[in-house]
DNA sequence: CGGCCTTTACATACATGAATGTATGCCAAG
DNA sequence: CTTGGCATACATTCATGTATGTAAAGGCCG
């Protein structure tokens, strides 16, 4: 092959990033050679490591397409507004986050990290999915607070107890769903879920 | 070294494979080398390939001393009987659970299994959880069934319902803990949500 | 606008190291 | 004296990284 022009490289590119998405998930991260991720994307190695340092460079440039802070997720939701009903702000914010992760896209690169790729060269996937749940942790435990200070929290029910029992549900699901996505729909049984548990802890 | 006795072979056996948890622990299954495990335990490949196939049979025999079916853990729960009290009697079969997976050797297998390890020959470690979780949440759904008929659960609210989230919260706490196992106790902190969660799903 | 030159976007070829599996040696247990 | 329990040596495969080749793209200059 000759030279491409700058749009058709990167095309090129996000070719290799997507056929490292599939291969990585099929085969594991460890066991996908780059060979075989060029050649899946109909390329030589030579492109992988024109775009790319390494295995691991590409890896991260993989999960850089994907970044979800989930603090993002509860500023997308407006309405209705957090300062009257926290808890239905925390029920739109997850359903929005179920909603991102059955995008193939974004359910394939956290599968990846979560279940397909083990401790390899600078990369850590555990203390990614330490941050990610410190985080998610953290912002419940904020808008769970927020409900407690309108009483909308069963009596003697603390914030931080309610956001540990929801983020160890959501951490289950998110686990279980990512292993076999075919077997349930996530929005689906995720929304049942959660709002049977918001309903549990809502103050009656 | 020379021939050794019997119970001297046994015992480098069990050696290879304690290596073979901490290193696969500490670098992952992927990144280890026999020669790494073999070393590790004060021996060569020569020991490693005299006792197993190869690296998939030597996980396979790590893996064969910890089997925990959950089935187990219920029927180990006598007191109080089933019939009587089934919530108190999940609640403790699940902190039976936890005190097992407390125990070093539980703890670093089932770490391996779920972090630290990817499909990898003709082991299939998704798979494996896809069964423990099944075989966990028909459990569940037994037990909170019988708690049903006896009008120990909320009305309106489904023993699979309850099975589920029950299921969930298992599954991110379990995750959350292997992950890190200093940050926090699977006995104290688990304990505390299984009891609140069973509290919030108990008949007032 | 046409010729030239440099750089880009890869493909190909080569060298290296690491891990595996097997074959063989060796010494004591039984 | 035979076989079990290893250690050692060897051959092979495989992935990586780099070095080199190459044809076209995109500019510069006249």
């Amino acid at each position: 092959m000759a030279r491409r022009t700058k749009a058709e490289a990167a095309a090129t590119r996000e070719a290799l990033l997507d056929a490292a998405e599939e291969v990585f998930l099929a085969k594991g991260v460890a066991h996908t050679s780059l060979e075989q991720i060029a050649r899946h994307a109909g390329m030589t190695r030579g492109a992988v490591y024109w775009h790319f340092k390494n295995k691991a460079d590409l890896f991260q440039a993989m999960l850089g397409r994907v970044r979800m802070p989930f603090q993002e997720l509860i500023e997308e939701v407006t309405e209705p507004s957090l300062e009257e009903s926290p808890l239905e702000a925390i029920r739109l914010a997850i359903l929005r986050g179920f909603e991102r992760l059955e995008q193939p896209r974004y359910r394939r690169v956290h599968a990846i990290l979560v279940h397909h790729c083990e401790v390899f060269g600078d990369i850590d996937p555990l203390t990614m999915q330490n941050e990610m749940a410190d985080e998610a942790c953290g912002a419940l435990t904020d808008y769970f607070t927020c409900a407690a200070r309108q009483g909308q929290l069963r009596e003697g029910f603390s914030p931080a107890l309610a956001a540990e029992l929801m983020q160890a549900l959501l951490g289950g699901l998110f686990h279980d769903w990512l292993r076999n996505h075919e077997q349930f729909s996530l929005v689906t049984k995720g929304s049942e879920l959660v709002e049977a548990q918001l309903t549990l802890m809502r103050h009656p």
